[in-house]
RNA sequence: GAGGCCGUAGCUCAGCUGGUAGAGCAACAGACUUUUAAUCUGUUGGUCCUGGGUUCGAUCCCCAGCGGCCUCACCA
């Protein structure tokens, strides 16, 4: 069964009428067409009513008004909306299949571009044909589709039916292609590095297991494109981005989405000093364009999120790691006797065998990391414990601080980056030592032996950085959730049929 | 994993102390040559998420399940 939708029956007789009147119903190449916001600048002041210059679109039908022998339609393209008039006087022979088009058929219309009485730009038709008989209905034509789970199983209706939709999911084509545009003339080069990975390194996370037939081997499905990216600096690619997906085996919530897309890149000679110009300079360049396009704030670099405004003017404001630790956590961060005291005290688990590093991660994240989240600013915050950062050069002069940042923008970890470890040796015994109180795969403790020999090679000193591609996008567009900027988030499967889909659901 | 909220016509939503359901849009039949969510007349359309329970009687109360949203937990 096609569709068991109560209006499928009419439509589908709706397209033997167009059979019958010798139409293919769905269609074939149109060409000349013009998108509906070019057409519309053929309309000036001095337009008469009927219109001068010709254009031609197509689009689907989002309105149809038919007053009898005069039909006004409003089509909808991927630029905006525009109004089509029809009249029988004009169209003649064709009046009878004028009469046939309804709500949410895709249809092109040729003719001036005039008004009406009430000044509405019209094309007025001297020529219309069906693109693809529609045999199904859209939703409301007003309220749209609101149903946020219908919104993310059937997407397309959402962006069919909700120009707001419509709009964030451009907006991040146009980021992502400015984000390209920024790191292309910096002389980044992009690269794609395996998806597929016989050992899941570059970050402690859950990978997802998956199976290749030919080789009979396991791969896992990457949680991280690093340790590949440093392999190229290895072989010369100074300067490497890949934006691409990463998989991680976690929950899902506003700010996780299982697949998800990072920004990755690593720049030979640089260091955490050099990723915190480059992240500032591209996230704050980002926003301005951003709140230009929204409101044109002059120079106010400010743009909503949620129920606040966030300030993307740089410098954004930076605090040590230590800093935050001891004013939340109240004890150095250096006194170990007293971290270990501190996260004793407060029913931290298994205390005792922890490393102190990981204790002081816990104890951040529980009482300093919560803080986060009502800045008004993005903020950087640096210098991290070292235990925590196995890839991460440590500080000169001080071998217990990793030179790491994160920046966190609302609460979010938006972006991470490091002064890269070249040393195999220290490499070597961070892949060999799983840090104590951690679980193997919470833990980086994965060995990579070809990496290792690649860092034998030879890595330059480089700074490397990481960008939540979804969280950016979140933030420029004000979405609070994930799933309101990634087209097709994962959604638990249903068994029965979509609720007015073509085809049922697929069982397996 | 825990808690809160939600699931009613194709879509958007009402539904009182518990008495087997309504509106707008869409659809169908008709009128209409300047509408703007067109308007006007008439009509069709329901497994009230699913399964149990309480009750003379359940969309409503209780329990379990399914799905979604939010908060927390988890999370380089």
């Amino acid at each position: 069964m096609l569709s068991d939708h109560p209006q499928f029956k009419e439509r589908h007789n709706r397209l033997e009428k167009w059979r019958l009147s010798g139409v293919d119903p769905f269609g074939q190449r149109c060409d000349g067409l013009w998108s509906t916001a070019d057409a519309r600048t053929l309309h000036t002041h001095e337009t008469p009513h009927e219109g001068t210059q010709v254009a031609k679109v197509a689009g689907r039908i989002m309105l149809l008004r038919d007053i009898g022998k005069l039909i006004f339609i409003t089509i909808q393209d991927s630029s905006g909306r525009l109004q089509i008039g029809l009249t029988k006087q004009v169209l003649a022979a064709e009046w009878e299949k004028a009469k046939l088009l309804e709500l949410g058929d895709i249809a092109w219309f040729e003719g001036k571009v005039g008004h009406t009485n009430t000044g509405e730009v019209t094309i007025w038709a001297t020529g219309f044909g069906l693109a693809t008989k529609a045999l199904l209905p859209l939703p409301d034509k007003f309220h749209g589709l609101t149903d946020t789970e219908l919104r993310y199983r059937q997407r397309y209706l959402d962006l069919a039916a909700n120009p707001e939709a419509m709009a964030v999911f451009q907006a991040r084509s146009q980021i992502i292609a400015e984000i390209r545009a920024f790191l292309h003339h910096r002389k980044f080069l992009e690269v794609e590095t395996p998806m597929m990975q016989s050992t899941p390194g570059g970050a402690a996370a859950r990978p997802f297991l998956t199976h290749h037939n030919a080789l009979d081997i396991d791969l896992y499905m990457r949680v991280s494109p690093e340790l590949f990216l440093k392999r190229l600096l290895v072989g010369g690619m100074e300067r490497v981005f890949e934006i691409n997906r990463n998989f991680r085996n976690e929950g899902l919530d506003t700010r996780h989405n299982p697949e998800f897309t990072m920004l990755e890149l690593y720049e030979a000679y640089s260091d955490l000093a050099g990723m915190m110009e480059l992240t500032e300079t591209l996230v704050a360049t980002l926003a301005k364009r951003s709140a230009e396009k929204s409101k044109g704030l002059d120079g106010l670099v400010r743009l909503p999120y949620g129920e606040r405004q966030i300030d993307y003017t740089a410098p954004f404001q930076r605090v040590a790691y230590g800093e935050l630790f001891a004013k939340h956590v109240g004890v150095e961060m250096s006194d170990e006797a007293a971290v270990r005291r501190v996260a004793h005290g407060r029913g931290l688990a298994n205390t005792e065998n922890k490393d102190a590093d990981v204790l002081r991660g816990e104890l951040f994240e529980h009482l300093a990391e919560p803080t986060l989240k009502d800045f008004d600013r993005p903020v950087f915050v640096y210098d991290y414990p070292a235990g925590l950062c196995p890839l991460t050069r440590r500080k000169p002069g001080d071998p217990a601080i990793a030179e790491r940042f994160e920046l966190y923008v609302a609460g979010m970890e938006l972006a991470n980056a490091y002064t890269e470890l070249n040393d195999p040796m220290v490499q070597y015994e961070t892949f060999s030592s799983q840090l104590a109180g951690l679980a193997e795969d919470e833990s980086m403790a994965r060995m990579d032996q070809d990496f290792v020999t690649a860092l034998c090679h030879g890595m330059p000193p480089a700074g490397g950085l990481g960008i939540g591609i979804d969280r950016l996008i979140m933030l420029l567009t004000n979405c609070t959730s994930i799933r309101d900027v990634v087209l097709f988030p994962l959604l638990r499967p249903v068994a029965r049929p979509a609720a007015d889909g073509c085809a049922p659901a697929p069982t397996a």
